[in-house]
RNA sequence: GGCUUCAUAGCUCAGUUGGUAGAGCAGAGGACUGAAAAUCCUUGUGUCGCUGGUUCAAUUCCCGCUGGAGCCA
């Protein structure tokens, strides 16, 4: 069997995770594109060694963060994962829902692509060139960065079939309590230490991308430079994930067959009992 | 107490030489095949502070009131 645990950032997907793996006697693979970077932690909300309860994780803390890791990796890791571990209960857990549709579909990259990045050229000739490449290209003209990887990519796949058979439970809450918990969260990481964290990290790996692209890491670099202030930099730390969970929330309700659960923030057991009287329903 | 100034969208503020108004941000919706915590798109009706006057017509001009800011006593 394999579940797929989803949501936003921030509504409580790892804290169901362990419970499920603990009832299926499961194993866990992370699908979220920050937590597979080591030693990013207190951003990234990763789970604490204390807190996997002996359950084996996988694809977390498994690069470095001046490592450039994408879609492309992760899809072979996780398959690889799966089918090395096929007898076994899966719980996929995370919110970075490309990873997880590059993963579990037919997405298919091929090796030999160009990496030419356009640099001289404008956003209107790059998007001539990608209309001249597929006169049916939908990507917006505006949007630089997927034309580039439109140009270069060698083929174009639209088709997008399911490989695995996989449930997906979805983690919801009103949009007025995930902000606030979001908020919340935000203030916590601070008083943690998420400030020291980036600190350590931008000295030990000043050009590392994720650094640069990372929600709670790009904000706080720029406060070290002293471009703002720490209110001002928290506030964008906050509305930047809120700005996330938004984003995420379109991708799965549009692209994933999800059964979605309200969160039970007083009794989280409620939550956990209805996720699993739905999946024995489904199993039986 | 006197004078000046401000009051417009959830917030910051434009603007209407008098014909009932628009940006940014926030919020909402959407796209998504090698940066995805990325990148990009769409979306703005609100007693224009309150009361009265002038006017065919007032958010705009004038009197007064209320609240804020500043200056002088």
């Amino acid at each position: 069997m394999i579940i797929a645990v989803v949501g936003p950032t921030g509504v409580g997907k790892t804290k169901l995770s362990i419970a499920l793996a603990k009832k299926y006697d499961g194993i866990i693979i992370n699908c979220d594109a920050v937590q597979v970077y080591k030693e990013l932690n207190i951003g990234s909300a990763k789970i604490k060694e204390e807190e996997k309860e002996g359950i084996p994780h996988f694809l977390l803390d498994i690069v470095s963060p001046n490592e450039q890791y994408t879609v492309y990796d992760y899809q072979k890791d996780i398959r690889n994962i799966i089918n090395n571990n096929s007898h076994k209960n899966i719980i996929i857990v995370g919110g970075t829902g490309l990873y997880l549709k590059a993963g579990l579909y037919d997405y298919q990259f091929s090796k030999e692509d160009s990496k030419e990045n356009f640099e001289n050229l404008s956003n209107d000739e790059i998007y001539a060139l990608a209309l001249q490449k597929d006169a049916n290209c939908k990507i917006h003209p505006n949007n630089r960065q997927r034309l580039i990887r439109f140009l270069n990519r060698e083929k174009n796949c639209t088709n997008s079939e399911p490989l695995y058979d996989v449930l997906y439970i979805g983690l919801t809450t009103d949009r007025e309590v995930l902000y606030q918990k979001i908020n919340e969260r935000v203030d916590e990481m601070i008083k943690s230490g998420l400030i020291e964290e980036v600190n350590y990290l931008d000295q030990k790996y000043p050009h590392a991308k994720i650094l640069e692209n990372a929600i709670g890491y790009k904000e706080i670099k720029k406060y070290i430079q002293k471009q703002v202030s720490l209110e001002e930099t928290i506030n964008d730390i906050k509305k930047n994930s809120r700005h996330y969970a938004k984003r995420q929330y379109t991708f799965f309700k549009n692209q994933l067959p999800i059964t979605w659960f309200n969160v039970d923030y007083d009794n989280f057991d409620h939550t956990i009992a209805e996720v699993l009287n739905y999946l024995n329903k489904k199993n039986s």
